[in-house]
DNA sequence: GCAGCCATCTGAACGGTGTCAAGATAAATC
DNA sequence: GATTTATCTTGACACCGTTCAGATGGCTGC
């Protein structure tokens, strides 16, 4: 989440109503939902006018944008967390697509937003494949180093990484749909369920055999 | 799409309004995109008056459900005819997995609205899992067509197609970010691409090997 | 054919939304 | 301390989803 800039007495330029708009929002967003979350919904949780975001942000999808920009930080560093305490290669990369679907999981309207923002725009955020630390890059690196005795092509390497988020992806979305609440019961629980399904994807557990 | 009722002069209590706006909401869709999806602009585009829906819908998420309903039966058939038309139960494999990625891709803004309303109730539609003819219930038969020799219980016959079924989704979503032209381009077109993911994806060439 | 009924559609309204222009207020600068 | 500049508020606008009272016209039973 970040700390809240609400402590110290607002200095009644309000200090960083920014910042507080961005937590307002987590807040309404944990809380209520996607659905909830209008701009002057924010602002009233902020405790401001509904036009004062408007100095800080042009329109709503900036401020979701911002939203979506610390969710995917958020993801980064929950994945270099698991993958920093990780074991041999192959179990890293199982570890990290369960850290990656444990995220969409614990913070499902944040991951929505990421992802609608993703969908208006028809583009991930830049930082996604240009920051090394990137969630995305971590899941490409992990692959490469699981693999680095069999000198994998570069271009294989971008295809398994794109198959590997994919599945991540697919699979963070149906753990959500109902429909298989059954078959997570059936096999004791939703963490079994997923690493079932990531076996089954094959490229989580062990190199592709040609 | 289906064919239109707009031909026949309206008898003035309209004819079949509820068909009618489904269809004005589609033609929206596909040429506005989803953020244009108003009740009102169906209402317009439909030639009644903003409160004329709510005799056929109990409200706009109900209309929305009708569109998205066509969507996942226009999916259905597209992946009948292409299972139908194909060959070796591993060919079908890989042709039924394009076969979905196509239909997200070629009716990208209606695919959207299907997600949508499945991520706000958090459920597929029942006729899913249900009707025997749909997409999802396709897969699993290919599924099983392609792996009757060697017998597969019933849970890793659920999770395979599970797998297959978020591998597809994920895909499709991804293909439309703009991040991944570049590789396309590289691999000579998105078709090319596509099929090199789904192979790295495994699952929807071969039998996944233990 | 006509009376009456009932489904359907319209018009006007309400509260909510995103957004903007004009003005008030406080912080920063000189 | 005066002036500039950033920030916030007020009030407005158009659009949205939704509702309700009333107009319209197709259907049923006589």
């Amino acid at each position: 989440m970040r700390e809240a800039a609400t402590a110290e007495a607002r200095p009644y330029h309000h200090g960083d109503l920014r910042r507080a708009l961005v937590d307002a929002a987590r807040r309404i967003l944990e809380a209520e939902g996607v659905g909830a979350l209008s701009l002057r919904a924010v602002a009233r949780e902020a405790k401001v006018s509904p036009a004062a975001p408007y100095h800080h942000f042009k329109d709503k999808g900036e401020l979701l944008d911002a939203i979506a920009h610390e969710g995917w930080e958020d993801l980064d560093s929950a994945m270099a967390n698991v993958r920093a305490s990780a074991r041999s290669p192959s179990e890293k990369m199982t570890a990290i697509g369960a850290a990656y679907v444990h995220f969409a999981r614990e913070n499902p309207a944040l991951y929505r937003v990421m992802y609608d923002v993703a969908r208006d725009k028809d583009s991930l955020p830049d930082h996604v494949q240009k920051n090394d630390d990137s969630a995305y890059c971590q899941v490409r690196q992990t692959i490469q180093e699981r693999n680095d005795d069999a000198s994998v092509s570069e271009i294989d390497l971008e295809l398994a990484t794109i198959a590997a988020w994919c599945a991540a992806h697919g699979l963070a979305e149906m753990l959500s749909f109902k429909q298989f609440e059954p078959l997570k019961e059936q096999l004791g629980g939703e963490e079994n369920f997923l690493r079932a399904v990531l076996q089954h994807l094959g490229m989580f557990s062990k190199v592709h055999a040609p």
